[in-house]
RNA sequence: CGGGUAGUAGCGCAGCUUGGCAGCGCGCCUGCUUUGGGAGCAGGAGGUCGCGGGUUCAAAUCCCGCCUACCCGACCA
């Protein structure tokens, strides 16, 4: 490509709006532009770094067996209300459309589980055509309440995903296991150094799943990751060890007292009600009222000082559940007595210290301070259920545990029989006779926020540095003076010409520019290889061969240079 | 959805306090010179000052409403 002819423009200063390095770049590189918030395009150079991103997942995804195909991006909302994710999602969250004339109601499809259990459905009978399973790479729309970071987190994006059709669970899990290995190594490719994490399902469902995390400064997750026995988990499904002790002493007097602290709910207030530097909100128990995956009213207590962890299936009391359970006073709930009104009572293991608690007494304005565990209270389960911080326990080793921010760039679900179980024709006819559903799983991957990722990791002071999978051109080939010297102009074309015909992806710088601007675009665009010819080189018959990751130099005959890049 | 900031040429910004000719740098066009790390000179094009209303002889500037974007939080398959 000439870049004389390229749709490209770069710039020298970045968007206001662009906070982050890769939106910077790739708007800076003239890859992307902004057309809406959380809204992109992609210019020339982007569309073949995304092309790029795609044929790895491609090769590696066929590689793996599985098969490529395109659903819809409009649903018919009835899919929707048949899978009851219309109701999950809400109204608000589902972007939708309406198609007059004909009629109807369309999700702008977030997600394809029921697409494709339908499609599948419709065309696998007997056990005999699984295991089977499909990819797609597709645009997708989610209604991001507040899309940052230009691609990292959008409204419109395009996404790779898979689902695996099984006979059974074990088979399921075999499938899972090998989209799983198969993923690795696209990230491998891509040279993103990523880390599966244990998650939370979310609005997807299923058991196990597992999230890809890189880690990242942008990142807008957490995993606790443990250095000793490799266990990594999102920090919304971490779990620490027992024997956290966690504050101070608190207050020591063995006797409970009901203190008055009128129009103060928070930890905070209550800290500052009693004024003394002893007492901090470690010293306090968090008492949510929750109803849990049984829909029993539960109360979980953590220490106040920590933030808790809702296990899957769990939600937080409503305004309507106070109301029906009146010995939890909003702002002022504790344990002590609620076993004898019906409520179940867990508590997180750092709950477990020596000394007492301050804890909401149930009624409106009070507190009670020396409350101890197991004299005032019972707790009817142990369990993780605050959010685990730097330096807590790891759960399987005990060992302290490490933070680590990072990017969410797939995630892979074991759904089982989630969707088989309510969407239409997904039975078929078992080996053994009769009929079974399918198992399934699915596994996402956010190919454009890949590129993002790529760029955030991948990049230094003056532009972007593309790994070698991903560069939109291979070679980025500059003539120096060009418009001046006609032997440049001549052998510049002839070698891209050479280049060209032997199958090299060459970028070719050929405008009528200075060398400084054609050395800062080249380093912004970030080509893994950067090509100069310029008369002095010329004059001894050599051109400049410089890496753009390694900064290494050589000076290479033409010859050399040709035969360098067609062998490699 | 709550809090904050901003909207003036393609990009980055000044002007607004104290109302009075629409500005600067980069980029773009033409010509000449220049040419190994974002060249110089000369000339030129490009504007609904986010939108609507109000105050005023006069509004980019003051007042009211709205829209859009970004940041923090909430939310997030």
């Amino acid at each position: 490509m000439r870049m004389s002819r390229l749709l490209v423009r770069t710039l020298r200063e970045a968007p206001a709006d662009a906070e982050v390095a890769s939106h910077q770049l790739l708007v800076r590189a003239g890859y992307i532009r902004r057309l809406a918030s959380g809204v992109y395009t992609f210019l020339p150079l982007g569309l073949r770094v995304l092309h790029r991103v795609e044929r790895v997942i491609r090769e590696e995804l066929d590689a793996a067996g599985c098969q490529e195909l395109l659903l819809p991006a409009l649903h018919p909302i009835e899919l929707w209300e048949q899978s009851g994710r219309a109701a999950l999602f809400g109204s608000d969250a589902l972007p939708t459309m309406t198609v007059d004339g004909r009629g109807g109601t369309f999700v702008l499809g977030p997600t394809h589980e029921e697409v494709v259990t339908v499609t599948v459905g419709a065309e696998v009978d007997s056990y005999r055509q699984l295991p089977l399973t499909v990819y797609q790479i597709q645009v997708k729309f989610r209604d991001e309440a507040r899309p940052r970071f230009g691609l990292l987190r959008t409204r419109e994006l395009i996404m790779a995903d898979a689902y695996s059709f099984d006979v059974d669970k074990e088979a399921m899990q075999e499938s899972y296991r090998i989209v799983f290995d198969a993923y690795l190594r696209i990230f491998e490719r891509l040279a993103l150094d990523v880390t599966p994490v244990e998650a939370a399902s979310g609005a997807i469902g299923g058991d196990v799943n597992h999230e890809f995390m890189v880690p990242s400064v942008v990142g807008e997750d957490h995993f606790v990751s443990c250095c000793s026995c490799g266990y990594a988990a999102n920090v919304e499904a971490a779990t620490r060890g027992e024997g956290t002790a966690v504050g101070g002493d608190g207050a020591p007097a063995p006797e409970v007292v009901q203190h008055h602290t009128p129009g103060r709910p928070g930890i905070a207030d209550v800290v500052s009600f009693f004024e003394d530097p002893e007492i901090s909100a470690g010293d306090l128990l968090k008492s949510m009222a929750t109803v849990d995956d049984q829909g029993r009213p539960t109360l979980i207590l953590i220490p106040g000082d920590r933030e808790v962890r809702l296990p899957g299936g769990w939600r937080l009391f409503e305004d309507g559940d106070f109301v029906a359970h009146p010995s939890l006073v909003k702002g002022y709930i504790g344990p002590v007595g609620q076993q004898e009104q019906g409520i179940r009572v867990v508590a997180d293991v750092g709950v477990v210290r020596p000394g007492s608690w301050i804890v909401g007494a149930n009624r409106s304005d009070h507190h009670l301070s020396g409350v101890v565990v197991d004299r005032d209270f019972r707790v009817d389960a142990w369990g993780s259920f605050a959010e685990v911080v730097t330096g807590d326990p790891c759960p399987r080793c005990g060992e302290p545990i490490e933070l680590v921010r990072s990017v969410e760039a797939a995630h892979t679900f074991q759904l089982g029989y989630k969707y088989s179980e309510v969407m239409p024709g997904s039975n078929f006819v078992a080996e053994e006779g009769g009929e079974a559903v399918f198992s399934m799983g699915c596994y996402g991957m956010g190919v454009s926020r890949l590129l993002a990722v790529v760029a955030e990791e991948h990049h230094d002071d003056r532009g972007l540095v593309w790994p070698g999978e991903v560069a939109p051109f291979r070679v980025h080939l500059a003539a120096l003076g060009a418009g001046r010297v006609p032997e440049v102009a001549a052998a510049a074309d002839q070698l891209y010409e050479r280049l060209v015909g032997a199958g090299v992806e060459v970028l070719y710088d050929d405008r009528d520019v200075s060398p400084g601007v054609k050395f800062a675009d080249a380093d912004l665009l970030g080509l893994p290889i950067r090509l100069v010819i310029g008369a002095k080189g010329l004059a001894r018959g050599v051109v400049e061969w410089r890496s753009r990751s390694t900064g290494e130099e050589r000076e290479l005959t033409l010859e050399a240079v040709v035969e360098d890049l067609v062998s490699e």
